[in-house]
DNA sequence: GCGAAAGAGATACCC
DNA sequence: ACGGGTATCTCTTTCGCG
């Protein structure tokens, strides 16, 4: 029978002595199934030496079968291969888990050049080979089994595949109704960091796609009704997809250690007995549910700077901060313990788990999209970072080109010269144009044909097809046939095109306008993502003269740019890699338009108006004001997550004042004002709070910088900080290095604040960043409102 | 031996 | 765990003077 079906996730098991592809999915009625794939067998290839003879090479691969997981075949194949054409031995086996030890012993063999893709998981290589579509529709030829009591699976049914499943993604692009369920732990910790050994989970929140949201309460300090009445809860409401803030990195390893230690089983999956564990990318898999961590999603919007679920919800506007119960982390025992106020602990649970599971409406739908071009299933596709997602797709893409997938090697890295940055023309300019190239490097990629297999090494080559040369750099790149990234990026953009131009049948406020303006959206990020991409050096398809000449080519086309705005008579105030700021005037504009785009082939477009734009003499810092009235800063402190709120807040509307206004004179009163406050503790501690990331593990710090000495403090009171976490501290009091007086903002009562400090080394140099060019001094702006020093500033001083 | 200047290390930004 | 270019902070070392 023909069955259409949603896929959820793919995995595999062996039965007997035989590999099961296990794909997770929804029929058209949304019972849940499993499609049991029973024909598919893990293989990987072997490329030969020139002048080899592949048939006794062959044999000599036959010969290593072992009985365990027998080579089934070695099939002779023809393949592409960094633009060449290779003939490749196939060798398929049976049980994936032994193809790395066949591959080391076929590596070994005389004549063999190398071996490839053996280190591609069978669930990937099963959904790469029949391009599967997770999070979309597909039609496959099955025969119904029995729910057989052996394979334990939580579903309606189970089918067996007759033959491999073709996706329907084109016609059908709407999901099934999807049951969601957004969680959120808190813990009891008094001491610290929590642990799993000590530390009880008092409060587990729920929330599901009906709207109904239920909070699991501890009994004292007794949590295990809290984590049973949780496992129950899932099993009972059946997600496909579960959705926490953090929860790879924190609920869920808590919650594993929690119920081991308790004797709990954290039996959640839809297969009987399996937990979750911890897998690719650092993703926690839970057996046919699709586990995202919303966390990963929040990390890619770099307008926010401290990445809470309260702060990214606020900005989303999916619950704003004003509205909510806040309560810090390490108010969590107090809340609970007191009576009166544990009440306020669970409406802040609760909030949690409604500000979690809103921000799965604003970030699932891109992330299905993701997972559906790029083809890792969708808890992964969050973990995963950037270049894999992109290497996913380029994967999926090899093999319908017939291209074998390069070896991930590692290899040294190598700096290479990047784009162009102006010199800016420092002071206020009037009417000014921001033109764009549109998507410079992709489309770098795509003219001149760049990429590892187009590379010429031997220049003589060019002679006879044609070659583009990079300037500067010189590395030349074949004019003919298209290679792979030209391939792979026209179609991306071409995709694109398609979605757009779907979109507009469709009204804006429809669930296919917005599902496919997410989907064009992912295509973007990833043709933007392989310039970088081809850059990195552990890229599969590394190829460093590649992302050279990229930036080669783009110096000289904005060069060129400049030069022909030069010749309009446009004056150029400013650019950085693919912009450049202008003169508006729109005649001129228009006919420097045209003429780039004729002379260079490139397209550009106006992307702002400032009405009135601000720079100092340092590049890629400015402020402007747009025509509808909103101001942009760019670069400056006040847009810097290393900088304490009030000194932004102070940069911020002394921008405002000076581009609207033109007012100095205000702009004095209102940083006198902002530092008489700070002199009197008016300011509240957390705009005082300086939050600094710990980019390595604390014990490699060769310097004690004052963010690392705060996080050593927080190490000595019990708590736990790593790499990559933000480190909120606070200057206090005293002499010494600053380093010595930075302490946790947590542990610092407001009399002790240093406000010396936020005066002379925050809000001072903020203000003085703008109104230094004005001619304004550190002088003018400490003298007190009226006009006078006083003594604090005398002793101060000495 | 001292204070200033230069250098090193670190972070977060821009595109 | 996608690129290089840039500004600017704090800490540490070196420099220049005598």
């Amino acid at each position: 029978m023909k069955l259409r079906f949603y896929l959820l996730d793919v995995t595999y098991e062996i039965v007997g002595r035989e590999p099961h592809i296990i794909m997770w999915g929804i029929d058209e009625e949304g019972n849940r199934i499993v499609l049991r794939d029973r024909s598919f067998r893990p293989y990987f290839y072997a490329i030969l030496d020139e002048n080899t003879n592949a048939s006794e090479v062959k044999h000599r691969i036959q010969r290593l079968s072992k009985p365990r997981s027998p080579i089934i075949s070695v099939n002779e194949v023809a393949k592409n291969y960094f633009g060449e054409q290779v003939k490749a031995l196939r060798i398929t086996t049976v049980i994936p888990e032994t193809v790395r030890e066949y591959r080391e012993e076929v590596k070994r063999i005389q004549g063999v050049r190398d071996v490839l893709e053996a280190d591609i998981r069978f669930s990937m290589r099963y959904i790469i080979d029949h391009q599967l579509v997770p999070c979309g529709w597909h039609v496959v030829e099955v025969e119904q089994i029995p729910l057989s009591p052996q394979y334990k699976n939580r579903v309606s049914a189970e089918y067996l595949v007759k033959s491999p499943p073709q996706p329907l993604s084109v016609e059908e692009i709407k999901p099934p109704s999807l049951r969601i369920l957004a969680f959120d732990i808190e813990v009891y910790s008094k001491q610290g960091s929590p642990r799993p050994d000590r530390d009880p989970v008092i409060i587990i929140s729920v929330m599901n796609d009906k709207g109904e949201v239920k909070i699991f309460e501890a009994e004292g300090y007794n949590d295990r009704k809290v984590i049973q009445g949780f496992v129950d809860y899932i099993l009972e409401y059946d997600p496909d997809i579960i959705v926490g803030y953090n929860s790879n990195r924190f609920d869920w390893p808590y919650l594993v250690e929690r119920a081991k230690y308790l004797g709990i089983r954290l039996d959640v999956g839809r297969r009987k007995d399996s937990t979750p564990t911890t897998s690719v990318y650092g993703h926690v898999s839970i057996a046919g549910r699709l586990n995202v961590d919303l966390y990963d999603f929040a990390e890619e919007i770099h307008e926010i700077k401290v990445k809470s679920l309260e702060n990214v919800a606020d900005y989303l506007g999916v619950m704003k901060k004003s509205e909510r119960i806040l309560i810090e982390w390490y108010q969590i025992p107090e809340y609970w313990d007191d009576p009166k106020k544990r009440e306020l602990l669970l409406k802040y649970a609760e909030d949690d788990v409604r500000s979690t599971y809103g921000l799965s409406e604003k970030f699932l739908p891109f992330a299905m999209q993701l997972s559906m071009i790029t083809g890792l299933p969708l808890d992964q596709v969050g973990a995963a970072s950037v270049g894999f997602r992109l290497e996913w797709y380029l994967m999926r893409s090899a093999y319908l080109y017939n291209e074998l997938i390069p070896n991930r090697v590692e290899r040294p890295y190598e700096p290479y010269t990047g784009a162009i940055v102006l010199e800016p023309k420092r002071g206020v300019h009037e009417n000014i144009a921001v033109l764009d190239f549109s998507s410079m490097y992709p489309n770098i990629m795509i003219k001149y044909n760049v990429g590892p297999d187009t590379l010429v090494r031997d220049p003589s080559i060019c002679e006879q097809y044609g070659c583009w040369k990079a300037p500067e750099v010189g590395h030349r790149f074949r004019k003919e046939p298209p290679g792979f990234f030209k391939k792979v990026l026209e179609t991306l953009l071409k995709l694109r095109k398609e979605v757009r131009s779907k979109m507009k049948e469709y009204p804006v406020d429809s669930v296919e306008y917005r599902i496919l303006d997410e989907r064009q959206r992912a295509l973007k990020v990833l043709a933007n993502a392989a310039y970088g991409y081809m850059g990195w050096v552990g890229a599969r398809w590394y190829c460093r003269e590649g992302a050279e000449a990229v930036t080669a080519w783009g110096r000289q086309t904005i060069k060129k740019a400049i030069e022909i705005a030069r010749s309009l008579g446009l004056k150029v105030i400013y650019g950085d890699t693919d912009s450049l700021f202008v003169t508006y005037d729109e005649a001129k504009i228009k006919e420097f338009i045209r003429r780039v785009e004729q002379e260079l082939g490139f397209e550009i477009k106006v992307d702002k108006i400032y009405r009135r734009v601000f720079f100092t003499e340092a590049k890629k810092r400015y402020a402007g004001l747009l025509e509808d009235g909103r101001i942009d800063i760019v670069g400056f402190e006040a847009v810097r997550g290393d900088w304490t709120e009030i000194a932004k807040e102070v940069q911020e509307r002394i921008v405002e004042i000076i581009l609207g206004k033109g007012n100095t004179k205000e702009a004095i009163e209102y940083v006198r004002k902002v530092i008489k406050e700070l002199r009197e503790g008016k300011i509240p501690l957390e705009k005082l709070i300086i939050w600094k990331t710990l980019s390595k593990k604390i014990e490699e710090y060769g310097v004690d910088a004052p963010h690392v000495v705060a996080a050593k403090r927080m190490i000595e009171a019990g708590y736990q900080v790593s790499k990559g976490d933000k480190i909120g501290y606070v200057i206090v009091k005293g002499s010494g290095k600053l380093s010595s007086r930075a302490y946790p903002y947590f542990m610092v009562k407001p009399s002790d604040v240093d406000f010396n400090y936020y005066i002379d080394h925050q809000v001072i140099p903020a203000a003085l960043r703008i109104l230094g060019y004005f001619g304004i001094t550190e002088k003018q702006l400490k003298a007190t409102v009226s006009g006078q020093k006083s003594l604090f500033d005398f002793f101060a001083k000495k």
